[in-house]
DNA sequence: CTAGATAGACAAGTGGCTTGACGAGTTATA
DNA sequence: TATAACTCGTCAAGCCACTTGTCTATCTAG
């Protein structure tokens, strides 16, 4: 009956686990000037044609905070800035060879945080939380949560 | 295989999404000067026997940090601090009525926001979920995650 | 009784974000 | 095609939640 309130702790903790599992494995695999929240940019970035201002919408901040994080990001080598072919006002981001391997090693820190937990259940009941989970999730990006 | 991946995308997301309503829906009931980080300082608050120090703790932020935040929460109305009873350095934290009543519109805005949820899977898919994410989640404090 | 630890306060500084204003370039309208 | 409205990215200033560092009062262990 109140499982509702319980589904919602549930989310929010393993939210915050998976989080910092994450930054921590991440930091460990020598990209120790990452935060969580540069992940969400990486995502968005990643998936090409992305401007500023499209990383701005992305990630629901202003576009002064999304160029702050890109002027980061690239001085700190992850990320490039390049012409736009069809509009003279915009710049084009791109991970470097860097900003992929931080992506790899994102990755595979969330898998690693993921997989006691597969374990725990067993792969058949695993995949129907996962396709129950798909159902529920909304569409549109993934956006750091506050 | 690699539902692993999906998996944390899909908790990011879930969690990110419900931080968001229940927020919107707080302070539609009035509650403006809530932010959705105050909810886990009511979580422990209101659980009794906090002081600031342990407030910092759960919260993992620094004492200063947790005193800013009750500071501000007292100055609202929330919070009050009494005397502890076997410590005269402490102050023990205690929700005041109107505290309580945010508390209840932030469970209440939970469960709104998770029953479209329920009614998309069913509530014997539904159990079965909250069943399988209380396997998985991590004992200890619900933290705000970054 | 005293040495060390802890609760909370005061002060200063930091970093990620905001609002506001702007020139350069693009798109829509008449 | 001229011009008005909009958009991209940037500069500047300020805000605010958080940090580190320090201090007094109080508690606790040896």
């Amino acid at each position: 009956m109140d499982d509702a309130l319980a589904f919602s702790a549930l989310v929010l903790a393993l939210s915050g686990q998976l989080v910092q599992e994450i930054h921590t494995s991440v930091s460990q695999q020598g990209f120790e000037d990452l935060r969580p929240a540069h992940g969400f940019a990486f995502a968005r970035i990643s998936a090409g044609g992305a401007t500023t201002a499209d990383l701005a919408e992305h990630l629901g901040v202003t576009k002064q905070a999304a160029a702050q994080l890109v002027e980061e990001l690239v001085r700190k080598g992850y990320v490039e800035r390049h012409p736009h072919p069809h509009d003279a006002r915009a710049r084009l981001l791109g991970l470097t060879e860097t900003g992929r391997a931080a992506t790899r090693a994102a990755d595979q820190a969330a898998r690693a945080a993921v997989a006691p937990w597969r374990e725990e259940l067993g792969q058949a009941r695993f995949s129907e939380l996962v396709a129950d989970l798909t159902l529920l999730a909304p569409p549109g990006p993934i956006r750091p949560a506050w």
